[in-house]
DNA sequence: TTTGATAATGATAATGATTATCATCATAAT
DNA sequence: ATTATGATGATAATCATTATCATTATCAAA
């Protein structure tokens, strides 16, 4: 699997702040990648324990932060109660159709919506760090 | 104040679901209303204990809950953990302006995204329920 | 390659927001 | 007024996440 860039990345910020390179994060990250965008930090333990059951939630949950300040990981949080953690590596912005019947989530880029929003930041004098745009809705398969 | 209207919707709403019209729902309401939107139910809970302390926080949550299934509120999400209730009578779909800073939340409506949303629903064969369109960064009292 | 400083780990307690429980009370229809 | 039942207040429970802490692992320097 093409993950050696993103455990380069990983390196080179762990090097930058003076942290430790360990078997867990590594193995963590690992699995984060050979999963699907959008999971739990729940999901994530329950798949990384699989294979390494010593590994702790709390460590699971501690490296997810990791990831996301190294710009590996972006947390999300769609409504259901939990933090959700998406692939962040050579990904553009882009938002979410998610399926409020099966929890399917969509991707979508729209330059257009990116534009008319900075439109809108300008009007109010806002400078804008961020945003997301979530679709909630049914998707071709729940709708019938 | 003009919270008549209101009053009459919850009223209608009660009377509907055969339930009960109580001194701490109308009490509670009118606090929602006096205050300004997207309040926590922690914050109104305060203000409400200012003139009723005997009305407990369940009862708070609760209400937020009626308020919202009649349509009076509506609960959202802005990233800091708690729900946040705004005002939803006459008022039509907008999004929001928040800063990261002090916390400050605008509205703003453009019907122009909304159309383009429709678009990329379109596009997936995905039926919309509803959407939210958040913006993050400095309003321009921070930005300094 | 040992050593030593210190970051990381795993187990688990703590937290904070929200919800459920339950005995008692209030409302509204009879 | 009576009564059936929904609502309340106090508080325990829940759930996701974070903090604590004793122990272990990493890594840079000797």
């Amino acid at each position: 699997m093409g993950m050696k860039k993103e455990k380069e990345i990983l390196q080179k910020y762990i090097a930058h702040k003076r942290l430790k390179l360990t078997r867990q994060r590594q193995f963590i990250l690992e699995t984060f990648l050979s999963m699907e965008s959008h999971i739990s930090a729940e999901e994530l333990y329950r798949e990384v324990s699989k294979r390494e059951p010593s590994i702790g939630l709390a460590t699971v949950y501690r490296t997810l932060h990791l990831l996301s300040k190294s710009g590996l990981a972006q947390e999300r949080q769609f409504g259901d109660g939990q933090t959700r953690y998406e692939h962040d590596f050579n990904r553009s912005h882009h938002d979410h159709l998610i399926c409020t019947e099966c929890g399917d989530i969509t991707e979508f880029e729209h330059p257009m919506i990116e534009k008319l929003q900075e439109e809108i930041a300008d009007r109010n004098k806002f400078s804008i760090y961020t945003h997301r745009l979530d679709i909630y809705g049914l998707c071709k398969r729940c709708k019938r």
